[in-house]
DNA sequence: AAGTGGTCTAGACCACTAC
DNA sequence: TAGTGGTCTAGACCACTTA
């Protein structure tokens, strides 16, 4: 894929560390990794830095780099790790797809709400879309989205049964990089009960998001109701770099 | 507070950015900053990466850093500005104080999971700490933590009653700044409705975390169960894994 | 004292955008 | 072609941990 010296460095230690190479749980320091893959200690401190942000390691001064004992625990089939963003990126792809089933698909003028999150004129049109994914045959998700029609204005109902970031970064060059979410939980309602076979006891988790292009444009507000067992949301936060 | 070239720039960029200094939505480019703030162009990429991974700038190669027009229009979506890990902290902005009801407080030999995640040698004795968390009257919280003696050796029973976080900060003058946490939901248990006061349809938020001090510092597991309308977790995910 | 990660510099060259 | 951000280097010095 990518040719960065970074990124390859990041990636064979990524591998290494899921090989359980390091059964120390400890990774060499810098300097020899520097010199065993022939980079400079910046290149490497940088393959780190986005390991220590994916949580998978963490760095401590004076004493070395760790890895991070809780990262192959509780790995659910689905799963946010901060380092996808789409749910179709989200499996743990051994060979199995998920698919979609198209509920609704329809075009609308954009709410206020709308307008202000996707940065609309007043009386833009934005699809509306609505799918069921599922996995192995059993519904996981009801998938709520809002896209701009002038954002992509060649989306059909055949085009909405596959993934939709997908097909806009194969036909158009850009890709869906970033997001702002919410996570939150409800109980199910009859609806989702009935899409998503759930017993009345059990609850949906909630994630809504705003995705953007890597140039800033907004491009699907996007509400999603997981069946409970398939919310599975990992983050590490670091407070220094957050204020 | 801190003294890094770096952090330095980025809020003093922020303050900038908030003050519509840049009425073009253009910042100007590296070079001049690097010239007009007297540091390198690292130091500058550096702040502007942190700047963009919070979502409140976004480059593009070839023509230059742009502000968010969401940051500007609708700050109220950049919820996770300025939030902080712990609970207590995360009250404050409200002006109300969570309040803390102990339900349990030993000492124990650490399990083999928690020396795992803690990083314990065999033998290593835990604070074995459940608290429920009260806000107005209302609880909205069962907190079950792990810490281990070594690291906070003067805990007790009345200390743990209030913010430990703050209570360690204040006493060693280090900080939890770093946390890895796992977030999913479920249905209840009878604790948990009893305890949160929840109806049986009623879930619950679970978040796993590990806390960390600055310097990587394994500090504390914790395992908290949230009434469902109080979970509400707040993200920005960028696929550009930079530094 | 030796070893570790953290910060910062000065500069080279590359890839992309705009004109 | 000029200007922008992206990658990478080689090295200096600092702060902290461990022995």
């Amino acid at each position: 894929m990518a040719d960065l010296v970074y990124q390859n460095i990041m990636k064979d230690l990524k591998d290494r560390i899921k090989k359980n190479e390091f059964d120390s749980k400890r990774l060499p320091d810098e300097r020899s990794l520097s010199e065993s893959y022939g980079v400079s200690r910046s290149s490497v401190k940088r393959a780190l830095n986005v390991l220590a942000n994916q949580g998978i390691i963490f760095k401590k001064r004076g004493s070395g780099t760790f890895i991070n004992p809780l990262f192959q625990k509780n790995r659910s089939i689905f799963q946010y790790e901060g380092s996808n963003l789409g749910v179709t990126d989200s499996f743990k792809s051994n060979g199995e797809v998920p698919k979609i089933k198209l509920l609704d698909f329809n075009v609308i003028p954009a709410s206020d709400e709308l307008q202000t999150e996707l940065f609309l004129d007043p009386g833009e049109f934005v699809y509306e879309i609505k799918r069921l994914r599922t996995f192995e045959d059993k519904p996981f998700m009801i998938e709520l989205g809002y896209i701009p029609i002038r954002v992509a204005p060649e989306l059909n109902k055949e085009r909405v049964e596959g993934s939709i970031f997908n097909y806009f970064e194969d036909t158009t060059g850009k890709a869906v990089t970033k997001s702002f979410m919410t996570i939150t939980t409800e109980p199910s309602t009859g609806e989702d009960q009935k899409l998503l076979n759930l017993k009345p006891v059990e609850p949906v988790g909630v994630m809504e998001g705003i995705f953007f292009l890597d140039d800033g444009t907004p491009f699907e507000v996007s509400n999603m109701r997981l069946h409970y067992k398939y919310l599975n949301y990992n983050t590490f936060v670091d407070l220094n770099e957050n204020r």
